[in-house]
DNA sequence: CAGGGCAAGTGTCTCCATGACACGAACTGT
DNA sequence: ACAGTTCGTGTCATGGAGACACTTGCCCTG
């Protein structure tokens, strides 16, 4: 291919990445949060993100700066890429375009501790975030949106979760995305008959009769919107 | 708010926006292209796109690059952001990222002359495209996929006929974008069922029996994802 | 070791949406 | 008036979704 300039009307812009990612803890939906360390915005509440380095893919920078922000190591089970943010005042130094990502974290991923620019990084409740720097409490909305639609579609419900589960975990998971309750039976019922689920040992809960354990299905991923 | 200068290691880029826009003619779904008149790619066919202004909002570069290079005056029915295209090579010029979007072409909209650094413009089969610039065949197939996704779920057949037409129009509209055939009388239960529609007079086609007209119902709007 | 507490597990019925399927009705043009 | 062409219509079978209550199995306490 031919190497030219950029044509003189290209405008320049800040390119970033934001990432809204999500895991399950106390029965809870949890979005994780960092706190800024610097101008603007700074000691306020943001989703982890920043500038994508050159040369550097989309993906690979989200994964990059959830990873240094947050001192979270896992690999995310699940990463795409859902809106861009571009509107010319949503930064105050300058014109800066946001690829914003939703990730799941696996069961367990607990202790964030922030690093990089940040203060700190912790979870709060996705459905119910404290406020939010620069136009993150929009992005985070039109996340959980997403994450909503991929649930039916995509069995995302499973990556919240360990390797093996059961029924009643996975039920939690799916009401805490929809944000209401769900029939058990009818639940169950739906589950099993995807034939994406297959039984193995059992288990105790501490309380109450022990529940079934299941793993996801060898042959099973889903495919992309 | 403060004004701050862009930390250092905010990659700059170029950032442009590329529209695949859709209309029916002659019963099939076409996509509007337009023919390069610069290099790179220059004499190819491509989305019309182009690089966003300073200052101005993603949704109003997509409205009006399709404006200026296709002499398209008709405000598109329908225009939403759907993906972003930011891998480093896509364009041999440099790093230039891409907020491809979906836009709906009333009815009629027929004449297109080309315009800006371009040297033309037509409308080409959208399942059988040809041989596109840079990474636009990917573009244009997950174009392909958000239409058809959007065809249930925001009604957004409507957009692509006139103020009246008739229930065969609007099955034609369905069958193009899904790529196959359609039973009449589901496809005609269905529809009515939403409520959506409401009759008018009547009008006759040239051969065959007269259909009747049918009109949008006032209070319909679909919510976006 | 008996009984209470607690969560897991299980089946039926109804309702609605979807898909398969064939013929008569209304108009045009020759 | 006749042929050609397109519009318009109903039934049945199937499958998925949602409402709904009781029994099972384990733990803990007395």
């Amino acid at each position: 291919m031919e190497t030219l300039a950029l044509p003189p009307q290209a405008t320049q812009v800040g390119l970033a990445v934001d990432v809204a990612a999500f895991a399950m803890h106390g029965g809870e939906l949890q979005v994780l949060l960092v706190q800024r360390g610097e101008l603007p915005h700074a000691r306020d509440w943001a989703l982890p993100g920043g500038f994508v380095h050159p040369g550097e893919d989309l993906h690979e920078a989200a994964l990059r700066e959830l990873r240094t922000e947050t001192s979270v190591t896992l690999e995310p089970r699940h990463l795409e890429q859902f809106y861009t943010f571009g509107a010319p005042g949503r930064d105050p130094r300058g014109r800066i375009v946001s690829v914003a990502h939703l990730a799941v974290l696996a069961h367990g991923t607990v202790d964030v501790t922030g690093g990089g620019h940040t203060l700190g990084a912790g979870w709060f409740p996705a459905h119910r975030p404290p406020a939010l720097a620069f136009d993150h409490a929009a992005i985070l909305a039109r996340a959980l949106g997403r994450l909503r639609v991929r649930l039916d579609y995509a069995h995302l419900a499973l990556e919240f979760l360990p390797d093996t589960f059961t029924l009643p975990e996975l039920q939690r998971v799916h009401e805490a995305i929809l944000d209401r309750p769900l029939d058990k039976r009818n639940f169950r019922k739906r589950l099993l008959a995807q034939g994406l689920l297959v039984p193995s040992g059992e288990r105790r809960s501490g309380v109450g009769r022990p529940a079934q354990l299941y793993r996801r299905a060898k042959g099973a991923k889903a495919a992309a919107l």
